[in-house]
DNA sequence: GATCAAATTTGACACTGTAAAGTTAATCTT
DNA sequence: AAGATTAACTTTACAGTGTCAAATTTGATC
């Protein structure tokens, strides 16, 4: 009774769509997912995939898990090249969140859109959010004494989200890589600035 | 020949339309906003709205157009209540910004998505993007002198920018009204420090 | 009042999601 | 090992959707 490896007829169906939906999403978009799409290249009938996700929202709900599985294992490798200072380790971790946003913006968009899961979402057999608690251990650090560190997660959080967002979006100008003259400077900056001081 | 008023037919289909599409969007969110219902809502035919804009994405593009200049309405009210120093200006920008995003969620994710226009494609008249100048103005007291404005600018849009759309996501938990106790404030204290030292 | 063009309707088609019933193939039982 | 059982998938069918081409109505123009 594996659900891992050769299956009935395809062999590992879920996992081929899956992967099928995010090809579709990153060639075309959004507009481009859909359900008899990730079949046929799948190569299955246009109803194999009602019986492994609850319609396209399934899929898309199952895609946008996917998708975080990927987006933690590119901030744990952003963090883990060479050593670091607690304040490199920060700055490191929202370089990743850029790339994966720079690499995988139809990705990033579905996991904390419509149908996704969100951050908090738990997945697999993990208890708790894997992302979440990869910034979490980040920001650890920079929580003064006795203080709720979920203040400091929000501050990281959403500068390194908004400022992805927005670049991936155009709203700075170009959507190129050139990230060194772009604003992200100015947004590590003021990333540099938290827990600093008297924070609340 | 007035584009306004009382033409042919409805009168002002166009406009009739957009609010039809605005009220679907926030009713079911972004899959409840169809063309065919539009045009119902109407009262008019399945086709009809073809005539006025390209397509879905051309109607969703409008919708965008639209939600911008609400937002920029409210961004506008937040600031002119009172007096107020500059400090309070930069914070009642970002409050207009979040009430923006709690009660019109499903207008401000189309804004900023896959068809939306984004804040700086010119509407109207206008030469230029009219949200992007009152939140240009709003930092102007904080650009240090003969530094680049849109540093300054990329933080603040940053911050409030990311908070909202992971406050409306449900990302910090509940999505309720005490904004009081919320991040937000966490976010706001970081807001206060920008612009207080060397920057960049 | 006849003409003309804009606004809207009608009808049609391809594509999508979804549900029901049928078919194949692997697993289980004895 | 042979039949029964169930899971995986296919086939068929239907309602909604976007979109296009042709009528058709309506308001304005001359």
């Amino acid at each position: 009774m594996s659900t891992a490896k050769t299956r009935h007829h395809h062999g590992d169906l879920k996992r081929a769509l899956i992967q099928a939906g995010i090809d579709l999403l990153e060639e075309g978009g959004l507009d481009a997912l859909t359900l008899r799409k990730c079949a046929a290249r799948a190569g299955v009938s246009h109803a194999a995939p009602a019986h492994h996700f609850a319609g396209l929202p399934g899929l898309i709900t199952a895609i946008s898990a996917e998708g975080f599985d990927r987006f933690s294992k590119y901030m744990t490798d952003a963090i883990e090249a060479g050593e670091q200072t607690d304040r490199e380790r920060l700055r490191s971790i929202c370089r990743g969140y850029l790339q994966f946003g720079l690499s995988h913006s139809g990705l990033l968009k579905v996991m904390f859109g419509e149908h996704g899961l969100g951050v908090h979402a738990p997945r697999d057999g993990r208890d708790e959010a894997e992302a979440y608690l990869i910034l979490r251990g980040v920001c650890a650090p920079f929580v003064p004494e006795g203080e709720d560190p979920h203040i400091v997660e929000a501050q990281v959080w959403s500068l390194i989200h908004g400022f992805t967002l927005l670049y991936i979006g155009g709203e700075f100008g170009c959507t190129s890589m050139p990230i060194e003259d772009s604003p992200f400077e100015a947004v590590m900056a003021l990333v540099d600035r938290i827990g600093t001081q008297a924070n609340t």
